[in-house]
DNA sequence: GATTTTACGTA
DNA sequence: CGTACGTAAAATCT
């Protein structure tokens, strides 16, 4: 059935989707099926009445299996055949008969007949004006099918509804009234510097410069005092510098001179100024703020890159579609950040999360000092891991080779599933689903492979492929590029993932407030990653001679929490007991054997140690949810024993189940959680088992990640305090290690546990999470420290 | 050549 | 149907 257009002939605002689908089609009314749900669904989000609204499609007939591809004569949709073309040239009629003020483009295919631009990704959230006729203003959003596919998208497109809004009650395009100075020449960059820090009323400076690699050298360097202007200056053009070294100079003074007069504003400053320090010698003196961490305090959930967050903030046409080349693009970025800046400066109020922003401020320099900083790595030692665990993966090889008889790629999934599934015709094993409606995938990995080994035991080459792979891996960790200092280096980002790729603008960005690790561009050596190098390879970074690594654990420290959140008071009050205590001391208090005991009804003495193990695993796949496959899996058992002990601890323990509960509870109120340092996380995911389950690891996850970087705020500022030198190597989620002189160990951990013992709170009840340490010659090999605290009292400990 | 999938390391 | 994160190689798409 043709679907014909509906709605007021007065409205404001129109809707354009794609082609009607099957609801749409039986009862030839447009959007009136499960996308149309979601569509009202969205609507009633941002207010928007539909009744006032026309709603229509491009096609106006279903196309056969909903392709719309079936209207078109490529493939990628951009030319129309002749039917397709009439519905362009009938809607381009509506639009000229009903004239709105704005037009809603809901999709790909509706975006490209009003204004022939392409990827939604990219313009949604703008207004754009329409090609098709023109004087009419465009906003592209993401189709409520989409949607319904991809629940991630929800969010921002209620913010881009909101926009469309705003701008229905007019018919004009938002007035362009921003000035671009582009690739200026080094008279006017100054004499726009110089006014600058004459001009008191100019308080804030945008700064955004754009880099090549390798190097990190300085490009472009761009400035903006106010959201409607912005100028830059190129430093290279290719390699070649285009100033006279006198000149480079002298902008440089100039430029140093600027920043210690404003505030500044960077969209990622961590690596501006890390560039700029490391490069110029510069130093920001007062980053104001930066509009990748507002963002992340704002919006968790949504992407942060510059394009997404101008679609968000400000009216500005999208800037970054054009080629890379554009010559505006760094101009823009800066005016852009200023914009969206003072935006966010608002929502920050708004949402009352400064507290968390200015937290997460303050680590811009901690994380930059270790970025820069690094690691030393004993290339001795590098060389002698390198060919130990060469020689097991070639002679693995080998073995295998002739055995199987033929060449394989193990690292191959489609080679190792011909060799398991195809030649050795074994018993198909499936990835773990998402849901029980996806369909199953095969899969080689490890587990799959132990668990073969278990099917077959005559036949070696399972566990001859886990050693390769074992070796093979290894390497990836130790076979990596050192700096001329022999160290390396990593990115340490306080906003979790990072977020400078356009193209990825589906994903949801998570971050629980823990840092993440990633390769530094500004030093790039070494595995990237820090946070996940395995203890085999930690073996190769040593401790310098005559220093020693000390590390700083947070004991215990989701389980603490847990505890608290779950209000279980018999473990509250065995870590209440065990606070201070040395490592040995603290055997009565061992939260696995409670556990045991409890299960198995034994007395505690007689707790052995499979049953403690029992404990501990089905303690923590407890907390966060998990099923019987996976303790099955952990623990080396049957399913329905598995279920049997899940049933058996939730007799025991049924706080946790009544906690997950009042999780969803709170979930269902707004969406929102708050860890116990008051930082909130909207959860988008659709509803159901994964977003419940992402969401139970979020308080005690997000809260002692804040919590270990509030500790490594206080310890950076005591490094300038103390009379000795404290070099901050790692952050690992709930560990430090700092590394000092074998003379100053002592002094440092009494330190250390003055700033990382921090007061919690949660019901009323305050408790604090525990420390312990150990001292490390490399960072493999550890031993544990015993001091007794409450003997020390607040003395400094004889360790050494 | 760019993007997606698979696998795997840590807390 | 633990979650969180980043990287690399293979597979797949264009």
């Amino acid at each position: 059935m043709r679907v014909e257009l509906e709605g007021p002939p007065d409205a404001d605002i129109m809707f354009v989707g794609e082609a009607p689908g099957e609801t749409e089609d039986k009862l030839g009314k447009p959007f009136s099926g499960r996308a149309g749900r979601t569509l009202n669904n969205l609507l009633a989000q941002a207010g928007i009445a539909r009744y006032q609204c026309i709603v229509t499609n491009v096609a106006k007939e279903r196309p056969p299996a909903n392709r719309i591809s079936y209207f078109f004569e490529d493939k990628k949709c951009t030319i129309p055949k002749p039917k397709m073309q009439a519905w362009v040239n009938e809607l381009k009629e509506d639009i000229e008969l009903y004239k709105p003020n704005i037009i809603v483009a809901l999709g790909a295919t509706a975006l490209w007949a009003l204004t022939g631009e392409k990827k939604i990704s990219i313009f949604r959230g703008y207004i754009i004006p329409c090609s098709l006729v023109p004087g009419v203003k465009v906003i592209p959003i993401y189709h409520p099918q989409a949607i319904n596919y991809d629940w991630k998208l929800y969010f921002q497109s209620v913010l881009d509804f909101r926009k469309a809004l705003r701008h229905s009650k007019t018919p004009e395009l938002p007035e362009v009234k921003q000035i671009y100075r582009p690739n200026v020449n080094l008279p006017e960059f100054l004499a726009y510097m110089e006014e600058c820090i004459t001009n008191p009323e100019w308080d804030r400076l945008a700064i955004d410069v754009e880099t090549v690699q390798p190097g990190s050298h300085i490009e472009e360097l761009g400035l903006s005092h106010s959201p409607d202007f912005g100028i830059s200056i190129f430093l290279l053009k290719g390699r070649i510098p285009t100033l006279p070294e006198k000149d480079e100079l002298l902008l440089w003074q100039t430029f140093a001179r600027l920043v210690k007069t404003k505030k500044i504003i960077m969209q990622n400053g961590a690596y501006d100024i890390g560039i700029l320090w490391y490069n110029q010698h510069i130093l920001i003196p007062d980053l104001y703020m930066d509009t990748l961490i507002a963002a992340h305090v704002c919006w968790p959930e949504l992407p942060r890159d510059l394009g997404f967050l101008g679609s968000v903030c400000l009216n500005v046409p999208p800037w970054k579609s054009g080629s890379a080349k554009n010559e505006l693009y760094n101009p823009a970025d800066a005016a852009n950040t200023f914009g969206i800046s003072e935006v966010l400066d608002l929502e920050l109020s708004t949402q009352k999360v400064r507290h968390t922003f200015n937290f997460e401020m303050g680590l811009i320099p901690v994380a930059l000092m270790m970025q820069l900083q690094g690691i030393k790595v004993d290339r001795e030692t590098q060389t002698e891991l390198k060919e130990k665990w060469n020689t097991v993966m070639v002679e693995m090889k080998t073995q295998l080779d002739t055995i199987i008889g033929r060449e394989i790629n193990f690292n191959s999934p489609k080679q190792m599933q011909e060799l398991l599934y195809g030649d050795l015709k074994l018993p198909a094993q499936y990835k773990r689903r998402k849901s029980v409606r996806d369909k199953r995938t095969l899969t080689t990995d490890a587990a799959a492979l132990r668990k073969l080994a278990g099917m077959v035991p005559d036949n070696p080459i399972f566990n001859l492929i886990l050693d390769y792979k074992k070796a093979n891996t290894l390497l990836r960790f130790l076979d990596v590029k050192l700096s001329p200092e022999s160290r390396v280096h990593t990115s340490y980002n306080i906003t979790g993932a990072s977020s400078d790729d356009e193209e990825d603008t589906k994903k949801t960005k998570r971050s629980f407030g823990r840092w993440s690790s990633s390769k530094s561009i500004i030093l790039p050596f070494g595995s990237g990653n820090l946070q996940n190098i395995p203890p085999e390879a930690r073996k190769m970074y040593l401790a310098e001679p005559g220093w020693t690594i000390i590390q700083a654990d947070l004991i215990q420290a989701e389980a603490v929490v847990v505890s608290h959140l779950t209000g279980n008071t018999k473990m509250q009050q065995m870590f209440k007991d065990a606070f201070g205590l040395a490592n040995k001391e603290r055997k009565p208090y061992d939260i696995h054997v409670l556990k045991a005991t409890e299960l198995f009804g034994v007395p505690w003495e007689e707790v052995n140690k499979v049953q403690r193990k029992t404990g501990k695993v089905i303690r923590h796949a407890r907390n966060y949810s998990a099923g019987p496959g996976v303790l099955a899996n952990r623990l080396g058992i049957t399913m329905s024993d598995a279920k049997k002990l899940i049933v058996a601890d939730e007799r025991v323990d049924p706080s946790l189940g009544l906690w997950h509960l009042s999780i969803q509870e709170e979930l269902k109120r707004n969406r929102v959680l708050t860890n116990l340092l008051g930082r909130k996380h909207r959860f988008l995911d659709r509803w159901g088992d994964t977003l419940f389950r992402s969401a139970y690891s979020y308080i005690p996850q997000s809260t002692i990640g804040d919590l270990l970087n509030v500790s490594l705020r206080k310890v950076y500022d005591k490094l300038l305090e103390v009379p000795f030198e404290v070099k901050l190597l790692l952050q690992l989620h709930d560990a430090l290690y700092p590394m000092v002189r074998n003379e100053n160990v002592n002094e440092t951990i009494k330190l250390l546990r003055d700033n990382m013992l921090h007061p919690l709170t949660y019901n009323n009840q305050e408790f604090t999470i525990d420390v312990d340490f150990k001292l490390h010659t490399s960072w493999a090999e550890g031993e544990e420290l015993e001091i007794n605290w409450k003997e020390v009292g607040d003395g400094i400990p004889k360790i050494i």
